[in-house]
DNA sequence: ACCTGAACACCGTTCAAGT
DNA sequence: ACCTGAACACCGTTCAAGT
């Protein structure tokens, strides 16, 4: 007769999947090894029998969540303009709903395998597109270092402290002199409209690149 | 008569540089409040009293950091294309000097007070170029978006591990079909030379809106 | 094969006390 | 005003043991 108490094992997608609802519901400082074995109703060591330690579990969760830029139900556009587009807004829309985990998952050292593919996606792109083996590397870092750039900034809301709102005290201990015409754009002004802009820059770029050659 | 073994009493100057040197030697994993304590050979209870916590000393460093930005020996050049240029690659030339330091800076939620005045050196230099304000908001966001990137990508060295050693078990595995062509490329260019091009496309994409204007 | 529990070597920080 | 020391509530991880 077999054992009614039997719980589902442990298995890696499980540490995954909870490791995911943690960091989500509590945030990445309340997550660690302990909590999230609480949350699995386990001893804390009884993870490490299916991982070696903390910052690979990480490495696995960056894994899946680069897993998503290549849904098989929405396919890449077929024409180098609108593919990189898609790419970055993907990459933007990965930072936005996996903000917790995102300015760690940029600091790490490390690139995880789906994170390779999507660097090798946006490489294709920019050969197809006509650019020198040389060249799409460069513009594949820039595109690359640029969405990267965004996702930070815009997960931390930075730039919103840029001006202070206090204005009056503002001026009067600063030697800068634009604040009256910047006060208005600073705070009315999107991320997603700098992020649009700051494409809307590289493509630029990337066609007279492609004219001069 | 005085006391002959009066120490130096600790500030917060003694406190950051010797922060930044137990940082520099150590690495940022060895860093606590603990070990800068035992560097400064004092109780770890002592720093509290010229500091709150570890998050204000961090942010006091990063500080220190961006005000390297405007070392008043180096002036910054009067065209706006050079302007930027040199904002750019002191930024650069900062990540890789503190690059303990950066990604954790990057990471963080606050900006520096040194920070700001950096963001307003690119937007005074955007409007002098003759953007509209709002679009100088937008085009200093992507400038500060992609030398972040670029920072975090050099520091780790990130795209090292983009294409594997091993060329041969990479083909046979992934669907990727430009690996022979990249191989080179991916190896000997620098991220110097991309964090140029990178430049050069957003300088490129700012001149074309100019013109449109 | 999988999980547990005690233990180790750490953290940042509070709080009461010393000079 | 400045520093100390014990203590609290945590970490990640090792190691020996249990089923």
């Amino acid at each position: 007769m077999a054992k009614v108490k039997t719980r589902t094992p442990l298995s890696i997608e499980t540490i995954h999947q909870t490791a995911f609802l943690v960091i989500h519901q509590d945030g990445l400082e309340k997550f660690s090894m302990r909590t999230l074995a609480a949350r699995l109703g386990v001893d804390p060591m009884a993870i490490y029998h299916h991982i070696p330690n903390k910052e690979a579990l990480m490495q696995g969760l960056y894994n899946i969540i680069f897993g998503e830029l290549f849904s098989p139900t929405q396919p890449l556009p077929t024409q180098w303009q609108a593919r990189i587009r898609e790419l970055a807004y993907r990459f933007r829309a990965l930072a936005l709903k996996y903000h917790q985990l995102f300015p760690s998952l940029i600091a790490s050292k490390y690139l995880a395998y789906n994170q390779v593919k999507a660097i090798e996606a946006l490489l294709s792109t920019l050969l197809d597109a006509g650019l020198e083996p040389t060249s799409a590397v460069q513009v594949s870092d820039s595109v690359l270092a640029m969405v990267t750039g965004f996702a930070i900034l815009e997960i931390n809301e930075l730039r919103n402290n840029a001006l202070p709102k206090n204005t009056a005290e503002f001026e009067s201990e600063s030697e800068f002199k634009h604040t009256k015409e910047l006060l208005e754009p600073l705070t009315s002004n999107t991320f997603k409209n700098s992020f649009e802009t700051g494409l809307q820059l590289i493509m630029t770029g990337i066609e007279a690149k492609l004219v001069t050659k």
